[in-house]
DNA sequence: GTAGGGTTAG
């Protein structure tokens, strides 16, 4: 390590001299700018003394087009002077530049460890965890790839950007290919569990995985498991954790307080709350805004109005009070609590005192106002908000939407629709199901089909009520394919569809004569329908389905569980019989009813004896039903005993 | 000068 040290030692000191004579000459080298900071070096010992390699630094930091200084400077650059370069794009979040400054180092060669780490961490912030991925996968080098920095900063960025699942998906491929995790892997891995559904179990694993690799959890860890408690609602292991944490020695900070403090108001648990913040200031810290806030949240969630108007007070006197935040936490509880005239009220106040609403208490009233059935002033609200800004984020776009669907204002609904376009904000599953049920009431059936495509073609989830009674309309207004695409749409979706979803599509396709497509609802699900809709099916079928299709539609009504009806092989049999070049299909027919222990009723017996010269096979035919009917009458018999 | 976390609102 010694050694490592003199080659840098070396040229700082000869690099005087080597600048000195440029100051004689100056011409359009790149070293002619550093001049005047030599003297300065001198006059002011403490600053860095320039170098060829620091000059070639600040100018590439300086150019408009950062990636030609850096091909100028490419002979004076190292890899470790690229990525100061590097990071210094990513500081000021120019990330066109850092882009490119990286790609000129990929196509150079000029890439270490150091330099994939900052990379994926600016493309973290600049959410591009895209970029981040595809950079990652064409690390040839397999040393670099489970590195524990790079590692350690490509699942910083997926877990910035939600990517939870790639997260943890990718973080088993690292293991799988040698990673050796720190604290600080876990620490990033477990901040993704915070907003993870079943993210405590998973942060449990993480734990004993950490614990098992003989690492010493620290105060983050702490912290963040403390957050991911709070965020699940356990109150409790929240309570242990923080306890953990003072008998480990560590002095428990702001961001520990707050957390176990959001963990309490989840549950409204004011009287440790309250003893939480002598706690708290007994260990001299100074609860903050943000303390202070969640204690309000505290107060407002268990319903104590009184204590939580007197908090907020005190707030506005700290000078605490100045965003919205504060006063949304009480509004939204008052509303929730039923005294809407007291969140209005609440609300004006707020208004009044010139506190600036970025949409929050704005959605918060809204949302109050429809759901205490106040639709019109639901809608004025949204008007009112719409005439004083120009900003806004999906919430109060699907909160303003609803207030105008649901007071059938079209136009405002259209306005709202172009302003989500214009300022490139994606619909989400609330804003589809709005629309869906907006354009439902309407009957404005194209649209609403045209609805529930998008979503799905999105990606986003099916409201299976919503579109339950959609498929249903659909059917009823005489759109019965439309019905059975929002039918597959809901079933290939993933998620299990409740049961009897199935019969809703058959009701729907059935009456319309889409019988194959029936077939087919049948035949996936055949054990989830009813006997009544399975006959009323089979009836339709026999008597004007594809007439090729009817054995098979037998095996499948037969595999549901369900004993085919006489009347159904009734039918059946009347068909053939219309059709006499069908007749290997009317003998396998036979055949396969007495494997199956049917029998045809007398009267369909009668019938085909009567019939059987048109198929020719007159003497097959007796002799198949006599078969059958030996058969049924044994296992009649069978059957009797058992029912008795 | 490679990488970590956490608190409040719809």
């Amino acid at each position: 390590m010694e050694a490592a040290s003199l080659p840098l030692a070396a040229p700082r000191s000869l690099s005087p001299p080597a600048t000195a004579p440029s100051c004689s000459r100056p011409k359009n080298l790149p070293f002619v700018r550093a001049a005047p900071q030599t003297l300065e070096a001198r006059a002011a010992p403490k600053t860095q003394r320039p170098s060829p390699r620091r000059n070639a630094v600040a100018d590439v930091k300086a150019a408009a087009d950062p990636v030609a200084a850096l091909t100028r400077l490419e002979d004076v650059l190292q890899t470790q002077d690229c990525n100061i370069i590097l990071r210094h794009y990513g500081d000021i979040r120019k990330w066109d530049a850092l882009s490119k400054v990286f790609r000129w180092m990929q196509e150079h060669e000029m890439l270490n460890v150091a330099s994939y780490s900052s990379y994926f961490k600016y493309l973290g912030l600049s959410r591009n965890a895209a970029r981040a991925l595809q950079v990652y996968g064409s690390i040839q080098d397999q040393s670099i790839r489970v590195h524990v920095s790079v590692c350690n900063s490509v699942l910083g960025c997926l877990v910035k950007n939600g990517r939870y699942d790639s997260t943890f998906k990718l973080y088993d491929e690292m293991i799988r290919g040698g990673l050796s995790p720190d604290l600080f892997t876990y620490s990033t891995l477990l901040s993704g569990c915070i907003k993870l559904k079943q993210g405590y179990a998973k942060a449990m694993e993480l734990i004993n995985e950490l614990n098992y690799r003989g690492l010493q959890m620290d105060s983050v860890i702490y912290g963040t498991l403390l957050a991911i408690c709070a965020s699940h609602n356990y109150c409790e292991e929240a309570e242990v954790y923080f306890q953990k944490l003072k008998d480990e020695g560590h002095n428990p900070n702001l961001f520990h307080y707050s957390s176990l403090l959001n963990a309490y108001s989840e549950n409204s648990n004011y009287e440790k709350a309250e003893l939480l913040m002598k706690d708290l200031r007994s260990s001299k810290l100074i609860p903050n805004k943000v303390i202070l806030t969640t204690l309000l949240k505290v107060y407002s969630k268990g319903g104590l109005f009184e204590k939580a108007k007197e908090l907020l007070t005190e707030l506005e006197a700290s000078g605490f009070a100045q965003d919205e935040m504060p006063y949304c936490i009480l509004i939204d509880a008052l509303a929730k609590g039923g005294k809407i005239w007291e969140a209005t009220m609440l609300f004006n106040e707020m208004k009044e005192k010139g506190v600036k609403s970025d949409g929050y208490a704005f959605s918060i009233m809204i949302s109050a106002l429809h759901r205490a059935g106040y639709r019109e002033e639901a809608k004025q609200l949204a008007k009112e908000f719409e005439d004083q800004n120009t900003t806004y984020d999906l919430v109060i776009l699907n909160t303003s939407l609803r207030a105008y669907c649901n007071t059938n204002d079209t136009e405002s609904v259209m306005r709202m629709l172009k302003k989500m376009d214009e300022l490139n904000i994606s619909p989400d599953h609330i804003t589809f199901n709005t629309l869906i049920r907006y354009f439902c009431k309407g009957k404005v059936y194209h649209l609403v089909y045209k609805t529930i495509e998008d979503m799905h073609t999105k990606g986003h989830q099916l409201n299976e009520e919503l579109c339950s009674e959609v498929m249903l309309q659909l059917g009823e207004a005489g759109f019965p394919s439309e019905a059975l695409s929002v039918y597959n749409m809901m079933r290939y979706s993933k998620r299990t569809v409740c049961k009897s979803l199935h019969e809703k599509v058959l009701s729907i396709l059935v009456p319309a004569g889409l019988l194959k497509d029936a077939y087919i609802v049948i035949k996936d699900n055949a054990e989830l329908i009813s006997p009544r809709s399975l006959e009323k099916f089979a009836i339709q079928f026999m008597t004007s389905g594809n007439i090729n299709l009817i054995n098979d539609v037998m095996k499948a009504l037969n595999h549901s569980g369900w004993r085919i009806s006489q009347d159904t092989f009734g039918r059946a049999i009347q068909r053939y019989i219309q059709k006499p070049d069908k007749k290997q299909l009317l003998l396998s027919l036979l055949d396969w009813m007495t494997g199956q222990g049917y029998s045809v009723d007398s009267s369909s017996r009668n019938l085909l004896l009567k019939n059987a010269q048109l198929f020719g096979e007159k003497q097959l035919i007796a002799e198949i039903l006599s078969k059958q009917q030996a058969a049924s009458r044994a296992s009649g018999q069978r059957t009797k005993r058992i029912s008795d």
